[in-house]
DNA sequence: ATTGAAGTGTTGATTTTTCAGCATGTTCGT
DNA sequence: ACGAACATGCTGAAAAATCAACACTTCAAT
């Protein structure tokens, strides 16, 4: 259970694509990355990620398919959970509270109501 | 007004213990690093970040201060958004799930009022 | 069947990053 | 005033990352 090499720049770059769309192909990756470069190298890039571990390809027809290797869940709490003690000192209340800034006035009431009902239960659960 | 250079792997660790501490010593940062390098080794990434201009210093006596120059309101949005993207689909719902699932059973009623009177908000103003 | 488009494996050069060494300056306690 | 401890500026070597080129394969349409 040796945890994953630590990324560098364009590695990161990648993964987060790779996060964001779930499973892609090295032609998507290059539309998505900011100031990319050729073709050839994003696949370098890819290459290294999967001897890293961080990715898995699998054949799908004449291409690959990249996927991240860690389960969307974990990399989930592990983002938030990164950025809740590195910018928010751990606070949960100011994390929402900048959620609900980003998200401006967009908040539906249907959301609303079930994001209220999520936190009702948190407290239950809390007692 | 040219957005600041990208960050290299070490200068990223170091930019976050930097966030999460607030304004610091090279000695604070090489305690608060993963496998941390020389003393040396970590006041050249110091230097880098300041040409860069992610970083301001000023002597605090024998010393020097490092700080963030973007301001912490903008840093935190910017990491949020940036996650919530990513991991989230722009999801304020799901981030906020992951956020409680975090938080674990510690969520205080305090806590969870506030938390409650925010959401309050957001909804009326979102109206 | 042939050709062009798109995909792949591999390799090596260039650039960037990372790191430590060393000489020098400053502070502080004795 | 002295030395130890700690800080700094500067420099260059070692390691890693980045990138592109080339040759080869597969696919699909004519």
């Amino acid at each position: 259970m040796s945890p994953l090499p630590t990324l560098s720049r364009r590695e990161r770059e990648v993964m987060d694509i790779a996060h964001e769309l779930g499973n892609v192909t090295a032609a998507q990756i290059q539309e998505n990355m900011a100031d990319p470069p050729t073709y050839s190298a994003v696949r370098s890039t890819l290459r290294i990620l999967v001897e890293k571990g961080h990715l898995v390809r699998e054949r799908d027809g004449p291409r690959y398919l990249y996927s991240p290797t860690m389960p969307a869940r974990h990399a989930r709490r592990s983002a938030m959970r990164h950025v809740l003690r590195t910018f928010f000192r751990g606070s949960v209340e100011g994390a929402v509270a900048t959620l609900l800034e980003l998200r401006g006035d967009d908040l539906s009431p249907e959301e609303h109501a079930r994001i209220t009902e999520m936190i009702e239960q948190a407290a239950k659960e809390g007692r």
